[in-house]
DNA sequence: CCTGAAAACCGAGGGTACAAGGTTTTCGGA
DNA sequence: TCCGAAAACCTTGTACCCTCGGTTTTCAGG
């Protein structure tokens, strides 16, 4: 009987430890400044041996990003089917608190989801995948406080949980680009207002 | 008496070209799958030749990002200084629309947001800059449309003019990851018509 | 029309991401 | 316990970005 595929357990121990010394590296010193070699050092193998577990330097820089889209994800995941609608924002803006506590990983995920923008690129199905599914179950929420009449009838449900989405990545854009001074919790919220005037 | 700096006239036509072919490049191929050595054949000339007109592949990239931030400036500076919120809104629709009649630019552009998030870069600055301006006086534009009464009192201009630039940047950003399904200038209309409710 | 300083350009070499192939280690089944 | 297939890992080789000289070309001032 053939052998079933399947990892090893130093297999997966060692790319937990690749992936953690990768999100440091990637955060402390940034992406094109931080070498394979360097984080296979700190892993303790060779940059070959790395190339085995990520097959490349983006999917390394993919596997950071998805343990930051889980996190997050798991993070709404406690929140209440049917939340009203203010909980959900105040959700929303609690997503961007979080992002603040790792500041790193901002610029880090703003470089990801460009790279994703590639079609040919490991990350682009993932990242489209991500963002379908974000924006669809997002739109959901919004459907039920439609018929709650917590939202205005007739309101676009899809079109704003990809506005709500577009308002936060573009706004971690600004942040990047401005070194912090825009305030990123402020913008949601005030995103937010707005929408439920 | 020593000759004044300043470009020779060879060197400007030769800028030009550069940038030209290295568009039409990145916008075909992609950005990292295009060599320096091809976009400097392209421009008959070496890869060190090409070296001394942009001192790095991402100058180049911000030099085709440039001429797409100009145009789109040149486009807005067309509208008159008191027009109305509708008109407003409308020009954003429409340099969305101009946007897709480009859609390799609109990866191009996404990628190259992305890399001015590294303060190290020479994109940093310039468009850290761009993103300022273009905030400060799109939010001077919703001042003066306050005033008339066109927007409600009390309206936080500086906030609304960031949300509207994030608006475009996140959903270009999904136009992208969406393989182009996303409707970019529908989203833009929709987040316009509700600022104005 | 010279002159010379700066711009324009070339060529060699180094560092890094990565591809290809070979070697060692793991671990389920006999 | 031992076998063998797959995973884990290393070594070598390549393409590409970029640095650092040196060489040629441009073009204002005398």
């Amino acid at each position: 009987m053939p052998r079933r595929t399947g990892s090893y357990a130093a297999g997966r121990q060692r790319r937990d430890r690749i992936v953690e010394v990768a999100a440091a590296r990637f955060a402390e010193d940034g992406y094109h400044r931080t070498s394979l070699a360097r984080i296979a050092a700190d892993a303790d193998l060779t940059e070959g041996g790395l190339l085995h577990h990520f097959p490349s330097k983006k999917h390394l820089l993919l596997a950071v990003a998805e343990h930051r889209i889980a996190t997050t994800a798991q993070w709404w995941a406690e929140l209440d089917e049917d939340a009203s609608v203010e909980a959900v924002f105040d959700r929303m803006a609690g997503t961007a608190e979080r992002f603040l506590r790792q500041p790193g990983l901002i610029e880090l995920f703003v470089l990801a989801s460009a790279e994703a923008a590639d079609p040919s690129s490991p990350a682009h199905a993932v990242f489209a995948e991500r963002y379908r599914t974000a924006v669809d179950s997002l739109a959901a929420v919004f459907t039920r406080c439609v018929r709650r009449g917590e939202l205005a009838a007739g309101t676009d449900c899809d079109a704003l949980a990809r506005e709500c989405v577009a308002v936060s990545d573009g706004l971690q854009l600004q942040w990047v680009l401005s070194d912090g001074r825009v305030d990123l919790v402020a913008g949601v919220r005030e995103h937010a207002r707005r929408v439920l005037r």
